[in-house]
DNA sequence: GTGAAAGCGCTAACAC
DNA sequence: GTGTTAGCGCTTTCAC
């Protein structure tokens, strides 16, 4: 048996084996084996070795299995850039990764990348991430969309206005969004979201089963369908309930900061027991509210937040937040991205994941 | 001029335009343009534009102008896979991407992705991440070493035992650490890292300068060399001071739970007014404690944390904390892979970079 | 400065 | 079931 030791010297890859092409080699920079080296090993024909590796079923038995052999005894893996060309595909999948969001909870990106990472490697896809351009939001979409670097796109961002998904739509590029199109009903690409307003009506029911009858809400601006969609979740369960909501709600920016002044002037002008926010972002300027004021989460006043941040969970005594089934979004998102590739008639392009209640310190006694 | 719309139906890429081979393509399935395109459409051979492409400095001006021209109106985009074949590189960088760590406070790793991310474009990489195998930690590493589908690897995971480094090393494939090589001075692979112990010392003077004299430190199991090396911050600090450090250390596990528990004890027997912490998380265990006793962090118990998350930002009144410079790290990473990849000289395999300290209300009166 | 030829490693199509 | 042929799109020689 040929002894093979495969390696890089210096980026260089190297191997003391006798070639397939006669050269001996002694830790003089060549290639990792090839298909033609399987093939010659196990003494068949290329074709033959790339029909062991991509379709077996094609193969006796016995044939098969000398050939895994050879694969095994070589430490051969097909070189993806010839299969990419060949194939015309990549096996990747590109996503546009922002900045991190500082001074705030916000994270909820991250964990979906890491959950979108798992669920791509069981459908043999690898992610590839990319940076924003401020100036030209569709310009790391274009660049690796015309150098067909990825097989298709997960867009995360798709708040109103923004111009990729009815770009990437343009340019028939095969995407899925993780996130509704909330400024096109009418769009046909696939998505996959989570139903906050069903969130935030466990949340506003949870209060509610806990006594509270002035729950008052804080989200964001007008201008956000996402932030007026989980509001709507709790306006709706005030309202079933029969309860109040006039001076209970509050639209501010996304920070610390806004939400502890609106927690501040809704506490002096509506008193309300409990706060229901859009956001952990919110709900920690809450808190820092209570804090200054000596008022204790849970007992005195309660607290709920959105996206079970590590800040949600952390926090001394613990921040009770709506938490978004990310795991599950991957998978759906890989799931509807398969679909997608193999040309399968779109059944259902919109999922609605439901979220649920992680239930802490700030909400119950 | 041809009119040329470039796209793709069902993901297949199509476009209505005279191919260079004659056909007329309406809408039908066919490639985006190549090189043979562009070369026809400029009169010149496909080494030219190559060229203009590559090596711009051999062309003509005139020559330049009108390839370009021609590149512009097609859209033309170098496809990626064909590139990455001829040339045995793919422009991809590799980094195992763990799953998120929820009920803790940690999340550097997903601040230096980002900070990655960024850095890679500068230099015209791109971040692909892969997911690990607990039963084989070095699974994926050879996965896509073997088939060549990427340049090099980011490697975070650098903790005692860890095979990764050691397995590249021995694979011949190019790599950069972040973090040292701690259990093996020996190693020659770049690394970049941030001097975590410095960093500590910063607390401690903070706190020795608010006028703190029984600091306590709660760590890492000593198996930690990561963990030793900041408490060794503490302690010199202490020494220098002439501080008492005897009942003032504590090494447990990295969860809130730990933190609090160790805070609860050392609060009992040894009376401290400050806590340094191994990290955000552990503080939090601490400001747990104090919660639970009713003590006020900066104005009863000072507490400073490590890696300046989220947490720490958000918290009320705010945590203390060192914070690393993950831009910069990245940063220098990308340099030193660079360097690699270009087979320059390693001059200086190793960079250590300075933390800084976020103060804030937990430390501070 | 520009062009012609070759080939990277793989798989689709077809022959046997 | 296996082998042969061709070619994906690019860059690297080497002529001219």
């Amino acid at each position: 048996m040929l002894s093979t030791r495969l390696g890089t010297i210096k980026g260089v890859h190297v191997r003391s084996h006798v070639r397939s092409d006669g050269r001996i080699t002694g830790h003089i920079p060549v290639s990792p084996p090839t298909l033609a080296d399987v093939a010659e090993l196990a003494g068949v024909s290329r074709q033959t070795v790339s029909n062991a590796v991509n379709n077996p079923d094609l193969l006796r038995a016995d044939t098969l299995e000398r050939v895994r052999r050879a694969i095994e005894d070589l430490g051969y893996s097909p070189n993806r850039a010839a299969r990419n060309l060949r194939t015309r595909t990549s096996s990747l999948i590109g996503m546009r990764f922002a900045p991190a969001q500082e001074g705030t909870a916000n994270a909820a990106i991250d964990r979906f990348v890491h959950s979108l990472v798992e669920a791509s490697e069981v459908a043999g896809y690898h992610v590839l991430l990319f940076p924003g351009d401020d100036l030209d939001p569709v310009r790391g979409y274009d660049d690796l969309l015309r150098s067909t670097a990825v097989d298709a796109f997960v867009v995360t961002d798709t708040w109103l206005g923004n111009p990729q998904a009815a770009w990437l739509t343009d340019q028939r590029a095969p995407f899925v969004a993780f996130g509704r199109p909330w400024d096109d009903p009418g769009a046909t690409h696939p998505w996959v979201d989570v139903d906050g307003a069903a969130g935030i009506r466990l949340a506003t029911e949870h209060l509610f089963d806990q006594g509270h009858t002035r729950i008052a809400w804080i989200g964001w601006r007008k201008d956000s369908p996402l932030g007026e969609d989980r509001r709507s979740g709790w306006s709706t369960t005030m309202h079933a309930h029969g309860l109040p909501t006039t001076g209970l709600a509050s639209r501010v920016e996304d920070t610390v900061q806004s939400g502890a002044e609106a927690a501040a002037v809704l506490l002096d002008e509506s008193a309300p027991t409990a706060f229901v926010c859009a956001s952990d972002t919110l709900a920690m300027g809450v808190l820092h509210t209570l804090w200054i004021r000596q008022l204790a989460p849970g007992r005195d006043i309660a607290v709920v937040g959105f996206d079970d941040s590590q800040v949600a969970q952390v926090f001394p005594g613990g921040l009770t937040s709506v938490r978004q089934p990310l795991e599950q979004a991957a998978v759906e998102v890989v799931k509807a991205l398969e679909a997608l590739l193999t040309h399968q008639p779109v059944e259902n392009p919109g999922v609605l994941l439901k979220p649920t209640l992680a239930l802490r310190g700030s909400s119950v006694v």
